[in-house]
DNA sequence: TCTAGTCCTTCCAGTCACTGGAAGGTCAAG
DNA sequence: CTTGACCTTCCAGTGACTGGAAGGACTAGA
């Protein structure tokens, strides 16, 4: 299949798969006239990693995990490391924004919000002691 | 004060710095000898930008905040408009990110996660049905 | 056969906010 | 006068695409 139905049966958009093949995550054939020629199984390495992609797993992860995919011999172990790393990080990243959250709903409400110059969110921001 | 003077009391790398002269964020005097001649207002502008970027505003909002903040006749709503879009911004991703961490979290502990390679999250990854 | 329109190709540049490094000028201490 | 720490500019790279230009290939219709 071309290149748009690859898209299309991916989900992902064409000049995405041609990103992926740039970097080295996929090898499609190429017809007599150029065009990259999609085998079903490329169409569904593709929806592997548009899966694994929105998962937040990096490039780098997914070349991992989609090495993993095809290695018949694999330990899930392997898998489930990756898997619990990225986890880590997602659990650090929450964490990380419900304290900014916190920080700037403070500053929200007590900024009146109104024609007056005054404004705590600047106050903060310049480092005014709180208080 | 030089360079690392300024970085030093705002807490900002030099090379941070200086790409903030070269977008336009701050615009230090030059000594004689082509050095750079931070203010010790240009130090609280280093550091003003700091807080703002370590509270996740981008660049453009960090030049639109210190702007209101050099703006004597400023309106606080203005102030507090951009902090009520980032703290939505940063809710949507809270979101995002604990929608994920529920997805892998499941897969995570569904994986036994041993040599065998029976593996729920590749399962997953490449499209199984659920259950 | 010509043409219009849609597909495909490659290559280059831009995004965001830095970060690293090279090559070279300046300054202070000994 | 040398050493070493500072400073300068410029170029390139990061991650993961995304947009666009220039040009070749294919398909449908007149």
């Amino acid at each position: 299949m071309n290149i748009s139905d690859a898209a299309r049966t991916s989900g992902l958009p064409a000049k995405t798969i041609r990103y992926y093949e740039e970097i080295g995550l996929i090898r499609p054939a190429r017809g007599p006239n150029g065009y990259r020629d999609f085998s079903d199984q490329d169409a569904h390495k593709l929806a592997f990693l548009g899966r694994a992609r929105s998962l937040g797993f990096s490039i780098e992860e997914c070349r991992t995990l989609l090495s993993l995919y095809e290695d018949r011999e694999r330990a899930s172990a392997d898998v489930r490391q990756i898997a619990r790393d990225h986890l880590g990080r997602i659990t650090r990243k929450i964490e990380e924004l419900q304290a900014l959250h916190g920080m700037l709903e403070v500053l929200v409400a007590r900024c009146h919000g109104d024609d007056r110059p005054d404004c705590p969110i600047l106050d903060d921001l310049a480092g005014a002691e709180p208080g």
